[in-house]
RNA sequence: GUGGGCGUAGCUCAAUUAGGUUAGAGCGUCUGGUUGUGGCCCAGAAGGCUGGGGGUUCAAGUCCCCUCGCUCACCCCA
């Protein structure tokens, strides 16, 4: 590493040329299974007003007391790097009237999402989410759609070694019955809790469950299960869920310690984990937040949806061995020997870029071993020599880099003959 | 925020036992080996204030301190 010279913030990373192909295969498999199930593309701003994530993540979360990159802007408004894109997409839906459409609206996206947190195997500062967001329809069914669109997309990239975790936490009515009994049975054991574990008993009780400290985890063993005290609809929603995601192929694992680290989640959260769950495990999850729309001021709006990690996805795939595919090479070298060439090389390289052919041209002129190695090195597979011999007469040297033949061809005829050449070995007859 | 490991060319790494002259190699890049022909091979060149600062010493890439960075884990999550 370079000690001089600016470098980039902590936790950020470049993508580089050779990371392009395995970035545009995420893209691209999930728009297509998006398509596939109708949900369309959405994007909203990198940053918003805080007070969205505020009142849309919850301030008791985490990432709104330890990760957000809030500032002031010059006119002094608080706006915050988006660290998730769940409040941004519900605000959009309330901004733009969306509940005139047919519902629900089902939304997705590819963005990036910042929090400040300490760097490590898996986790930046900026990141890169894949999500999707189904708006408008408290169906069970749209939670299975949901869910089975990202697991499908894992599946199409490959990483097939997934598991799903799923748990409901209830609605709003049961929630208090819960934490009342949650606080209840760790009051008791509050000696031996980790620190954190001493403020979530007051803060956020729920929270207590996933603690991994072994003392906490050894506490919470026989904790009171959300599930038990769900309600009579949200077991419902549960129990149908869990059967449309049978019906799917798609296994999954309830999880009673599965309960996010989010607020406005009810009923429906999910978890997708690679098998040996190490440190940085999860790969995507989400779901349902029916409250969330409320809590940021508008009416009431149903809501289910996830985020993946980019990143994390990448790096699944690189577990299971999965190779990413090189960044594709030029097709056609030009190279000018000498000055009087350059005008030539140029626009010749226009007209085959024209015909859709993918083009390099030399720059400067110089000897025909070193823009043959140049040309080599590239991966062209047909070289365009033009030096003054070809300037003088009005042609241009057509050779194939893989074995064929060298033909001359007049300028005209350029176009077909590298045409040609690509296609197949070239022989004296084409010229 | 708390701990551990590591910082030598663009990349991967050398630099003998307790410090010893102008810090090396492979890969990559460029040029040449052919007064107009690539890959393989050969030769040459460019490329380092050894992350930065301070200290110890006749002498520091090497030892000590500080600092910055990278990295791994905790935590949190994607």
């Amino acid at each position: 590493m370079p000690s001089s010279g600016l470098r980039r913030p902590r936790g950020t990373a470049d993508r580089l040329p050779a990371d392009a192909p395995a970035w545009e295969d995420v893209r691209q498999t999930f728009a297509r299974e998006c398509r596939l199930r109708n949900f369309q593309p959405i994007s909203t701003p990198t940053f918003e007003t805080t007070e969205l994530f505020d009142k849309g993540t919850g301030s008791t979360t985490d990432i709104v007391q330890n990760e957000m990159y809030t500032f002031d802007d010059r006119g002094g408004d608080s706006v915050t790097l988006r660290p998730e894109g769940t409040p941004s997409v519900v605000r959009a839906y309330q901004q733009h009237g969306m509940h005139v459409l047919p519902q629900p609206v089902k939304l997705y996206y590819v963005l990036p999402v910042f929090r400040y947190d300490r760097p490590q195997a898996g986790r930046l500062r900026e990141h890169h989410q894949i999500g999707a967001e189904a708006l408008g329809d408290p169906s069970p069914a749209v939670d299975a759609e949901v869910i089975d669109l990202l697991w499908s997309t894992l599946q199409a990239l490959g990483v097939t070694d997934l598991a799903l975790h799923v748990n409901s936490l209830g609605d709003p009515e049961s929630r208090p019955e819960y934490r009342a009994a949650l606080v209840d049975f760790f009051t008791p054991h509050a000696d031996k809790l980790c620190a954190d574990c001493q403020m979530r008993l007051t803060q956020n009780p729920l929270r207590l469950v996933d603690c991994k400290k072994r003392t906490c985890a050894r506490v919470s063993a026989d904790a009171p299960r959300s599930l038990d005290y769900v309600g009579d609809a949200a077991r419902r929603h549960f129990d149908t869920l869990r059967d449309l995601l049978g019906a799917l192929d798609i296994p999954c694992t309830p999880d009673h310690r599965l309960v996010r680290g989010l607020d406005y989640y009810n009923r429906t959260v999910f978890e997708i984990v690679p098998p040996d769950s190490g440190a940085q495990g999860t790969v995507g999850g989400g779901g349902r937040y029916d409250y969330l729309a409320e809590a940021l001021g508008g009416p009431h709006l149903p809501g289910v949806g996830f985020g993946s990690g980019i990143e994390r996805i990448l790096l699944n795939r690189r577990r299971v061995g999965l190779e990413e595919a090189p960044p594709p090479p030029p097709e056609v070298y030009v190279a000018p020997l000498a000055d009087e060439a350059l005008r030539v090389v140029t626009t010749v390289a226009a007209d085959l870029r024209r015909a859709g052919i993918v083009t390099e041209a030399g720059y400067a002129a110089a000897s025909p071993r070193s823009h043959l190695r140049r040309a080599n090195a590239a991966g062209a597979r047909v070289a365009l020599i033009v030096g003054r011999r070809e300037v003088e007469a009005g042609r241009i040297s057509v050779k194939p880099l893989d074995g064929g033949d060298q033909v001359d061809v007049a300028l005209d005829a350029v176009v077909p003959s590298t045409q040609a050449a690509l296609a197949g070995p070239v022989t004296a007859s084409d010229a």
